[in-house]
DNA sequence: ATTAGCACTCAATATGGCAGAGTGCTAACA
DNA sequence: TGTTAGCACTCTGCCATATTGAGTGCTAAT
């Protein structure tokens, strides 16, 4: 770090003003308004040193500074103190995530969205498990009627199921009951992932005597477990970004907003990988659409695998502390939550 | 009606070039460009009585008129003419429904969204059916092994399953089928609104032995069942209107975005009931939030069922022959599709 | 090395004048 | 009596100009 102490204190001085008050931030202003015993005439000069360097920006010639995304890089990594919640807070998250851990994963993933929006007053996307990631706990055919069968498929965080498989001639259930426990057999403790063509027709040979049933079932079972599904986007508080005056400007709330309903695009900046939260910084984002925002990731994990991840996103100049705190404590209880209810060892 | 034809025929020119131009029309404008063969003096002396008669608004003294709620009301019943859908969008319609067709329920609804939101270039919303109308096919019960259980509840168009019931004692499999056929005997055939406490109870009372596991399952599966299902709504295309300049001052645009992150209120605006496609304009709404929008509202069907309905949101200055003319064809073609891929008579 | 002071720059805001669109009214006309 | 041409009037939107205030960079003094 080429920073020496007093440039340091300046740039969060700075940085912390400007977060708060969104405004061009002048050296008479960080003179007075806190305690560095120095001159505003001094903090000018650190402040051209410091514009010099690439941690500030100066919208025009007569105006104060405002942080560039390297300034906030220095800033959430080294310089900004890290937040405590307080108790309603706490309370908040844990109240939430408890009321709805018995529904269906989606379910509580959905509100999950709904207490972290209204927390961080920010726009929260979250996406949901791949189902492909699930595991097969038990396969189950049900007959509708003589000629109808349904196949349903446990897995420890969902439930799949297939249309119904209109069969060319009746079967009796002592046939069906056979049929489904070699669908048991052979399939229980995969992923839905690892069930592919080649195990699927190792299932078909392993036994004889049932290939015209099998060819009508195992095809249509096939297509349901491996319907494509890319993980479900859930937002919530998109219109929170209102409440920022750098989207003031008609045409950046609308690029914003816009941004919002590209779900793809939203998958994309969600796929990050690895264990602990991430700040994404202006342009340090990979979309042009989004090179004045930030967002801050997480994925979340049943056991350690990791099954799904959200994001806060809001303007650069984005309150990171709060965020980052109460996305922390959000997320371990929440691992903690869904370790405990969907964990199969 | 006591307007008379010279009347109508201005108020509908007016209405027409208002709908492109998003300007308050000016007698001259109408005269010049629709062949009426009367002068703007004449014009504007019937413009002046239909704004007496509430029909037009003038924004101030010296600008061309605007249509009132009244007048969109008149122009919506009696003088728009009907719109014919190009092939274009014939096909794309057909083929959005019928690619999707097979999924579950509600991603079909999911996908009609963006159909409907691309062809219309408003704002869609959808409430997927309520699984509370749909009617048990088959009640399965899954082993998952000998200490816990599973409900699957097949109905005509949804899959609701219980959460894993974990039982004080082992159960063989040829009593946790008993038990299997007793639920579909009794239960077959309602609706999921029908199954109530004292149904249950009457399954309970009519057999004797198995109290003891029923009273471990029962109040699971009951609970799954009457899991309040409020009606999923989906939303699409809500930054579409930022391409209607009257949202182009940001705090119409707020208002806008704010209203649709309400769920609650969304769905009370779907929650009309009849057949056929409703307009509501401006005023005419319930809510203050949408006094400037129109909302063209229609349910769909499963035979003759009513299992949901959409929306299409607008200014009021919505291209109605044309959102009508689209709606029309989409409900009826997907009613046809919904019924016959999931009726059960 | 720090600071006070000063000239300079630039955005934001207010002010006034002008052009254009549209109206209502009156008087003439068929 | 209904229609129309003409004209004075009103109001918005736009442009140019002046003013203000915040903030800088530089210089000279401490």
């Amino acid at each position: 770090m080429d920073l020496d102490e007093r440039k340091r204190h300046i740039l969060k001085a700075l940085i912390n003003d400007y977060i708060v008050t969104a405004e061009p931030v002048g050296s008479r202003t960080i003179a007075k308004r806190y305690r560095l015993g120095i001159s505003s005439a001094t903090i000018r000069n650190e402040m051209a040193d410091l514009e010099d360097m690439g941690y500030l920006e100066q919208p025009h010639t007569s105006a104060g500074r405002i942080p560039s995304d390297k300034g906030y890089r220095v800033y959430v990594d080294c310089l900004m103190g890290s937040e405590k919640l307080s108790n309603q807070e706490i309370e908040l998250i844990k109240n939430s995530i408890c009321s709805v851990i018995e529904g269906e994963i989606n379910r509580i993933i959905k509100e999950m969205t709904k207490v972290l929006s209204a927390l961080t007053n920010y726009t929260v996307m979250v996406m949901a498990p791949q189902t492909m990631n699930s595991m097969v706990k038990h396969i189950q055919l049900i007959a509708i009627d003589d000629l109808h069968v349904m196949a349903v498929v446990v897995t420890n965080f969902s439930v799949v199921n297939s249309s119904s498989i209109t069969l060319s001639r009746p079967i009796d259930s002592d046939k069906l009951m056979t049929i489904n426990n070699i669908l048991n057999d052979k399939l229980k403790g995969l992923t839905l992932e690892e069930i592919n063509l080649k195990i699927i027709s190792e299932v078909q040979n392993s036994v004889t005597g049932y290939s015209e049933i099998f060819n009508e079932i195992i095809p249509i079972l096939y297509k349901s477990l491996k319907k494509r599904d890319k993980g479900e986007i859930y937002l919530e508080g998109s219109s929170n970004i209102f409440n920022y005056p750098e989207y003031n400007a008609i045409d950046k709330a609308k690029q914003f907003l816009t941004m919002l309903d590209k779900k793809d695009l939203l998958r994309n900046l969600l796929s990050c990988d690895g264990d602990s939260i991430k700040i994404s910084i202006g342009h340090e984002n990979q979309y042009d659409e989004i090179s004045d925002c930030s967002i801050v990731t997480s994925s979340y994990k049943i056991g350690d695998d990791v099954v799904g991840s959200l994001g806060i996103i809001g303007p650069t100049r984005m309150y990171y502390s709060k965020v980052t705190a109460i996305l922390e404590y959000f997320i371990s209880y929440l691992n903690d939550m869904l370790t405990s209810y969907y964990y199969d060892k």
